[in-house]
DNA sequence: CGCGACGTTGATTTGCCTCAACGATTGTGG
DNA sequence: CCACAATCGTTGAGGCAAATCAACGTCGCG
């Protein structure tokens, strides 16, 4: 298992001694899925953080209607869980799937809780991960109450290029909390 | 000044020496402000990040049309800045406001990071800060998407009876992603 | 006392949803 | 490798949630 790019991207925000590397990979498990395989199920408890090498995963909410509220994409060099049940203990409210067949690094919790104290490093390196997944979510929360459906749309295109790419365009819909049907008329004003 | 609220807070995450509280809390600064007063303004390079020892402030985006869009309320206890632009350097998208008369603590950037390499602790302390602020941004971002305005009303008063207590309806209206006349409409049924 | 902010009401408009239908892909089992 | 089914993206008609605009009484504050 080549885990270059994870570590490229722990080093981005700190510098890690070989031994500790090697510890910390060591408490990953690789986990291979195919296209629309479940990794968290709503209603679980969430013990498990995923990091995406390769492929894509998406997370959403299903609510009493029944429709999937995607919230999150997560495409290579992703941190992806429920955080909420992660942190809590609760039972999840999302549901995370695979897009794609994908290769998922994963670290469980207890083992999280290890690694801080072994390498307290790691605090750190979380505590740059959260705090960003923060600014992330709150910079959409600032777009959804602030910017009608077309925007989000255009801003979206101009922010995940990749995930375009990855993802049909309901799916798209659903995350920017509009049906596949109004984005179609958007899409066409826009052509 | 007493500083106990603030140090029973920290507390609850980390245990601290009294050389480490000591050096924490001259790293603070304290700045009492008036109702109505400005704390960041929006286009300002934010590098503070604010603690509310009493009172309270909010934190608003104000969006080509000039509305304001209430992004946080923020009572004793909690910690508010614009954390984008406190980690990216770049002007401020948020303004951050009282709302009453409060007492707030400040500690600056550069100060963050010294406090960082003296006690790495606050690794942890703030990790746990953003973890938590992240899972709520999150549950926001699910409401605004899966609920209808009247429940994230009702869901808004059980979450911060607090709040409701110490701001006008207009202003919550703003937060939940509603006009005011709207948020009277709903609020005669519920009647 | 007077003025501006607040909360409310009603009439009208609009952004987006629902439902139904349709070709075009995609993918999958035989 | 084909055939059929499922998913996708789109279009249109009709409907609803929430916005806009205007007006009004109330209240706290200067």
């Amino acid at each position: 298992m080549d885990y270059s790019s994870l570590l490229q991207h722990v080093a981005k925000h700190i510098q890690l001694e070989k031994s500790e590397s090697d510890y910390f990979l060591s408490l990953l498990s690789v986990k291979e899925v195919r296209r629309k395989e479940v990794l968290l199920q709503e209603g679980q408890h969430c013990t498990i953080i995923n990091y995406v090498q390769q492929g894509a995963l998406r997370a959403y909410y299903r609510d009493k209607e029944g429709n999937q509220n995607i919230i999150m994409f997560a495409l290579s060099d992703w941190w992806v869980t429920d955080m909420y049940s992660f942190t809590s203990g609760k039972p999840s409210m999302l549901t995370v799937d695979a897009l794609e067949d994908s290769v998922i690094l994963q670290l469980q919790k207890v083992d999280l809780e290890k690694l801080y104290q072994q390498v307290p490093k790691f605090e750190r390196f979380f505590r740059i991960i959260m705090q960003n997944a923060y600014v992330r979510e709150q910079l959409r929360i600032i777009e959804n109450l602030s910017k009608p459906a077309e925007e989000r749309y255009k801003s979206f295109l101009v922010k995940y290029p990749l995930v375009v790419q990855h993802v049909p365009l309901k799916q798209i819909a659903s995350y920017l909390g509009i049906t596949p049907e109004f984005l179609s008329v958007i899409r066409k004003k826009s052509k």
